[in-house]
DNA sequence: GTCTATAACCTGATAGAC
DNA sequence: GTCTATCAGGTTATAGAC
C-alpha cells in the first residue's frame, strides 16, 4: 500500500498560498470579469468551496491580488523619481534597466493593471496615496532646473512610454513583426541601453 | 391627442444602427466580458430581444464592432508606412498628427483593442492580413537605406509609443499628474509637434 | 481544513403574442 | 419589427458532512 500521494506533485505551501498563486496567474491573463472563479480553483488544484473559505469573496481575492501588482508596479518607478542622490541620467537609466527586467518577466502586468484600472479608478488611488506624485517629484525638479526647455510631464510620459509600450502592445507586436519570444526578449535587452541614448539625444533637442 | 412620441427624443436612424452605436459605446468601455447585452439594448433604449434579433448573438455583435475598430485603427497607419512618395519625416508628421487626432476623439480606441486581443489575437489577423506588415513596410526600407545606424523596428515601436501610450494610461495619468480633461487635450495638442522634434533628434543620435 | 451538494442569482438566447 | 415572458445554462457563494 502506498503512502499517501497527491495528483500534483505537492508543493511546500500553504492552500491559501495557492491559491493566491493561481489567482495572480488567472487574473492577470484574463481579466476581472473573464475569470471564473472555478478557473482558479482549478489552476490552484483545489476546491471551488476553499476559495471563498480563505478570501470570502472573489471581489476580495482580486482586490488582494490588484494591490500586489500595483505595488509591485509603482514600486519600480517611486524610489528612482524620488531619490535626491542620482543625476538625471542616472535615473533615466535606471527605470529603463529596471522596467525592462521586471517587465521581462512580468509582461502582462501593465496591461492588466491599465485595462482594470479603467473602469475602476478608485482601487488605484488606495496604494498611490498623493494623487499628482508625478510633478512633486524630485525627477521633474532636477528637470525643471537643468532642462528648461523641456515639458517635464511630457518628458516623462515619453520615457515611461518607451519602457512599458512594447510590453503592452506584445501580442500584437508578435504578429506585426514575427517575433518569436526569443526575438522579443533579445530586442527588450537591446532596449535598456538603446532608451538611455535615445533620451539623452531629446534632452539635447532645441 | 398627441403624435406618436418616443421616450427618448427619436434619433432618425435604424434601430441596427441605434444597437451597434450602443455596442459601439459599452463595448469600448468595459472590454467583451464584463459587457451584458442588457447594458448594450438599455443604452440602445431597445429591447433586449431586439439585439438577437439583429445579430443572432452577443459574440457576432462584438465581432462587427472589433472589426469596425481595428480597421479604424490600422487605416491611419498602413496608408502612411507604405506611401512611396513622402519623406521619413514627412511620415513621422504623419503618424503624429493623424493618430492624436484619431485618438483625442477615441482615446480608449488602443486600450480596448490591446485588452480584448490579448486572449482573442485570431481575430487580429482577419483585419491585418499580412503577418508581418511592420518590417516589409516602405517606412523600414527608407530606414534602412537613410539610417543604417538605426533599428527600424526600435524606432517604429518608440514612435507608435509616444504617439499612443498618452491615451492608454490616460487615466491613470490623469491621476498621477492631476490633470483634468482640458489639461490632457492641451498636452496632445502640443506633443503633435513635439513628436517630430524629438524624433528627429533620435535619428542624429548615436 | 477540505470536500460534495445545492442554493440563489445572473446572463444569453428564444418562443410567442401583438 | 418589437415587445413580454421565460428557459436553459452557467456562476458565485454557502450549508453541512467528514
Amino acid at each position: 500500500m502506498a503512502k499517501k500521494e497527491k495528483v500534483k506533485p505537492a508543493p511546500d505551501i500553504s492552500t491559501e498560498e495557492k491559491i493566491k498563486q493561481a489567482a495572480r496567474k488567472v487574473f492577470t491573463k484574463k481579466g476581472y470579469a473573464a475569470t471564473r472563479t472555478r478557473d482558479i480553483a482549478e489552476e490552484a488544484g483545489i476546491n471551488l468551496a476553499l476559495l471563498n473559505y480563505y478570501f470570502r469573496s472573489k471581489e476580495k481575492l482580486f482586490e488582494i491580488i490588484m494591490l500586489e501588482k500595483l505595488q509591485k508596479f509603482f514600486s519600480v518607478l517611486l524610489p528612482i523619481i524620488n531619490d535626491t542622490a542620482t543625476t538625471l541620467e542616472n535615473k533615466v537609466e535606471g527605470i529603463a534597466a529596471n522596467y525592462i527586467d521586471l517587465l521581462t518577466t512580468n509582461a502582462d502586468l501593465p496591461l492588466f493593471i491599465l485595462s482594470e484600472v479603467r473602469n475602476n479608478p478608485e482601487i488605484f488611488i488606495k496604494i498611490v496615496q498623493r494623487k499628482n506624485f508625478l510633478r512633486e517629484s524630485v525627477l521633474v525638479k532636477q528637470l525643471r532646473e537643468q532642462k528648461p526647455g523641456i515639458n517635464p510631464l511630457q518628458f516623462l510620459i515619453s520615457l515611461l512610454a518607451m519602457c512599458i509600450f512594447p510590453f503592452v502592445m506584445k501580442p500584437v507586436l508578435q504578429k506585426m513583426a514575427d517575433l518569436a519570444e526569443n526575438d522579443f526578449h533579445d530586442m527588450m535587452l537591446e532596449r535598456k541601453n538603446l532608451i538611455p541614448v535615445w533620451i539623452k539625444a531629446i534632452l539635447k533637442a532645441k
